[in-house]
RNA sequence: GGGCCGGUAGCUCAGUCUGGCAGAGCGACGGACUCUUAAUCCGUCGGUCGCGUGUUCAAAUCGCGCCCGGCCCGCCA
């Protein structure tokens, strides 16, 4: 209630640049430079600082609603990032993951996912069998594809494959399987001992809960749909009894039928505000890494009924920031979803488990059409890992020290890496000879390469080649090996082909090629890049490629021979 | 209505917690390898650190107030 601040002063008040020197001038230029601080080592303090109990037990969950992408996978290797940095500090760790497969159904997804990863419309699967089991648990669920016992597994074992993947050992636990077995029944009853004492803590975060909530929702033994209407609670004979009614999702309303009847705390779920502390009672949890979604409402409330209502310390929370693909929010609707499997068909798994290691408080871009750029990345920090690069400064070498292994499944001096692009770039050629003697003449593979690491190394071109291909990009070359391009040429440089060819057919090397790619051009009063062109045109169907003169020295003469020809 | 993240070189970003030389990669330009392209090597180019203001000997960095871009929550999970 102060009055204006923003006074416009009367003039601009241009204190002279103080021409007082401060005499000190020599600040040591020491080790001023700061540190390198790794988020997750501080995650990893304030673990530590709680003085857990081993072995020390990181969760995440998810529902396992439709396609896990990337995004999800945060869940994933967030934990993992931390669980890793415990366990160099002689920890042992053990990481869970809930499936939150008691979750229900509230939308149809517009795109699933089989288990191979391949993305499918819904309209290419039984969508009426699923339209019918709106509201149901997702384990109650036919899948419709048809391969595992029910929609929740589905998606369950797609995460539990990426996780496996990018080689992260992680429990997966079915919350359905959770709630069969009774290992939710003390907290169900905890909370259903005393409802107004839950009803005031969530109150505070819901508007919606009035004297008549009950944090329980019975699975109705008619239809089969949660609901959320409890009118009796019997704790000794440790049931509900419900009313089946509408319920609301958000833009619908699933319709209730009506049923009365009685469940025991077996057969529902509590609300996810409930069932998340609830999850960490049961399993011990002491770390939990989740998205900016849950930070203002679920955590808060959470901490609040962990403490009030359960009576034990939440665990240590961290939020990550969400990362977007190519600059888009992931969505499976809109079709803005990549897996884990794919991302696997581009780059190598330690590159995808570096691009976890960097701050998850950060928003981030995963794109594709830059995802050269991240492979180099890592391999600048691999490389200076192992000392074959200088660092830039202080800050970089420790970020590497510190990253590289955790990223890395094992250290190997002797790693190989052909550059991203370049791999890129090799591609045009199936033949993997072909390849590997392109790579050797352009010095990325060392002549002392282990034949394991020369194999690596070799294995990125296909990565590589899949993403120029999938980006149609400026690597993306192709040899037009069965069929010949349409290439309109002059005389003059048909000519210099035609004498290419004989020098091709009388058994020209590399070098002897490349040079007379120039003789040629000077004999036919044409510049050197008319005829590469000419020959770019022929062999790729483009304008630029490859050393001519090395490449088709590689390739088998008759057909370069023929091609120069241009009879086929 | 509330919250979070970002804005630093043409592009992607590091650096901000802990104030002290404004950095990397890519790029562009020039050159070298008989060499057009990719690669490699050498060199050059690159920035009012979103704006304003306060604190300080000193601010990309800390405080306050804005602007722009993106997202999340306020149903459920």
């Amino acid at each position: 209630m102060s009055a204006d601040a923003n006074v416009p002063s009367g003039d601009d008040d241009p204190t002279p640049i103080d021409a007082v020197e401060t005499g000190d001038r020599d600040h040591e230029r020491d080790g001023g430079g700061r540190g390198f601080v790794f988020w997750a080592d501080e995650v990893a303090d304030r673990i530590e600082a709680r003085d857990p109990s081993e072995p020390i037990t990181i969760k995440g969950g998810i529902s396992p609603s439709g396609v896990p992408h990337l995004g999800n996978v945060n869940e994933i290797m967030r934990g993992y990032v931390v669980a890793e940095v415990l366990r160099e500090r002689g920890h042992e760790v053990e990481q869970v993951f809930t499936s939150d497969d008691r979750d229900p159904l509230r939308k149809l997804p517009r795109r699933l996912a089989d288990l191979d990863g391949e993305i499918v419309d819904l309209g290419d699967v039984n969508a009426g069998a699923l339209g019918r089991n709106l509201g149901a648990p997702y384990t109650a669920i036919p899948d419709p594809f048809g391969c595992c016992d029910s929609y929740g597994d589905h998606f369950s074992t797609l995460i539990a494959d990426s996780a496996e993947a990018l080689d992260v050992p992680i429990e997966v636990l079915s919350n359905t399987a959770l709630y069969e077995a009774g290992e939710f029944d003390d907290a169900i009853a905890d909370v259903l001992k005393r409802p107004d004492r839950a009803r005031d803590v969530l109150a505070e975060f819901q508007d919606k809960v009035d004297d008549e909530y009950v944090p329980f929702n019975p699975i109705c033994g008619d239809c089969g749909k949660i609901t959320e209407t409890v009118t009796a609670i019997d704790l000794n004979a440790g049931t509900v009894e419900y009313r089946c009614t509408d319920i609301e999702t958000g833009d619908r309303t699933i319709d209730g039928c009506g049923h009365e009847g009685t469940a025991t705390f077996r057969e529902g779920k509590l609300p996810w505000r409930f069932e998340w502390p609830a999850q960490w009672r049961l399993l011990g949890v002491d770390f939990e890494p989740f998205g900016k979604d849950h930070a203002e409402g679920s955590w808060p409330s959470g901490e609040r009924i962990a403490r009030e209502v359960f009576g034990f310390e939440p665990p240590e929370p961290m939020v990550y920031e969400w990362f977007t693909l190519d600059g888009e929010p992931f969505s499976s609707s809109a079709g803005n979803v990549i897996l884990v499997s794919e991302v696997l068909e581009l780059i190598e798994p330690e590159v995808l488990r570096y691009f976890f290691t960097k701050d998850p408080g950060r928003g981030r871009d995963f794109d594709i059409g830059r995802i050269d750029g991240l492979v180099d990345e890592f391999d600048r920090i691999e490389r200076i890992y192992l000392g074959s690069v200088d660092p830039a400064d202080d800050h970089e070498r420790e970020r590497a020290e510190r990253v590289y292994p955790i990223a890395v499944d094992e250290v190997r001096e002797e790693r190989v890496r052909i550059p991203y692009r370049f791999a890129a770039v090799l591609g045009m050629t199936d033949d993997p000879a072909l390849r590997a003697e392109i790579a050797r003449r352009e010095g990325h593979v060392p002549d002392d390469a282990p034949e394991w690491a020369v194999e690596e190394a070799l294995a990125r071109v296909e990565r590589a080649r899949r993403w120029a291909r999938r980006t149609d990009n400026e690597y993306n070359y192709e040899l037009k090996r069965t069929s010949m391009p349409d290439v309109a040429l002059d005389e003059a440089e048909a000519a210099a082909l035609e004498d290419l060819a004989d020098a091709v057919e009388s058994g020209a090397d590399g070098e002897g090629l490349q040079g007379e790619f120039y003789e040629v051009a000077r004999r036919h009063d044409l510049e050197p890049r008319e005829v590469f062109v000419a020959g770019y045109r022929l062999f790729f169907d483009d304008e630029q490629g490859p050393r001519l003169g090395h490449f088709l020295a590689e390739l088998d003469r008759e057909f370069v021979v023929r091609r120069l020809r241009r009879e086929g």
